[in-house]
DNA sequence: TACATGTGATGACGTACGAAAATCTCGATG
DNA sequence: CATCGAGATTTTCGTACGTCATCACATGTA
């Protein structure tokens, strides 16, 4: 048997921490090191691990404010109303979608005036046909990675 | 003045590279490995840095439904249908929000048939009045974490 | 054959600690 | 009232020590 789960289980034991050493989760894991490492490289490689970052609660920087956007756009303007969201780096999450709507998209700003200013200059293109803003009461819960499943032998 | 932008321009080369080194860090922002790492910990302590996680692909290990619920809920509830909709792992972010609906979470599934065998399993809930899910096309950008403001004296 | 392991060498790394520098506090002075 | 400066406090820094990541290569194993 090769290590199916070896896998699966890297992956969770960096979502617990990501900034774990090679070596703790060698040990957690009760691999080799070099184990450990050969695997991180081909899951980095193969792009199921895309990078390392931190989780930052903008909440605690002065972002007080959370929107879903939803928009209705006509059809050949997609592209290029959600490269203009994007580019707006406050938007964290940027969705086309099947529904009502054509795009969703969560924004963070500093407060509500922000929110506005940001909203009404982006609802100035022609090709929003409709919009829907709803403001975030309580983040439940927000970005969180859920661990991938481990089928044991 | 102290370094107020220090802490800034920490979290921005972090989200640049979550697992950079201390010493790097300290070479990119010009000041010694002791100050990044004092200032790290503050960072932590003060929960503005609430961890580390690596960037999954989700797509990658076959998650390949992105889905964005809403619902709207009998008003006593809410506390009930967040706490379960949290409970669901596969729930990346669940909101309370104003608008149309109460609630807006976002889910990610293997395919439509979970998706649907999932959500249909919710709305059995009584207090659940009304709801409408949004499958996702394209996910443009999803959970970007945005860099920090940094004033320059 | 393909994968996991162990070893050893090397340079990089995280952390603790005391010294040094910068900053703040606050009463005294002109 | 504005300025000064001694002492206290905070922040930054350099050093040192034990640990770590990485690489290459040989060994073991299914």
């Amino acid at each position: 048997m090769t290590y199916e789960n070896l896998d699966a289980k890297l992956v969770n034991a960096l979502l617990g921490d990501g900034r774990a050493s090679l070596r703790s989760l060698a040990e957690e894991l009760d691999v080799s090191v070099t184990t450990v490492s050969n695997h991180l490289s081909d899951l980095e490689a193969e792009g199921v691990i895309e990078g390392y970052t931190p989780r930052i609660d903008y909440d605690a920087v002065g972002y007080d404010v959370t929107a879903v956007i939803q928009l209705q756009v006509e059809g050949n303007a997609l592209p290029e109303i959600t490269d203009t969201l994007r580019d707006h780096q406050q938007m964290i999450s940027v969705y086309e979608v099947t529904g009502d709507y054509d795009v969703i998209a969560i924004g963070k700003f500093k407060d509500t005036d922000g929110m506005n200013d940001q909203i009404k200059a982006l609802l100035t293109d022609p090709d929003i046909k409709a919009s829907n803003t709803s403001v975030v009461l309580n983040a439940v819960s927000e970005n969180e990675q859920f661990e991938l499943d481990v089928e044991d032998a």
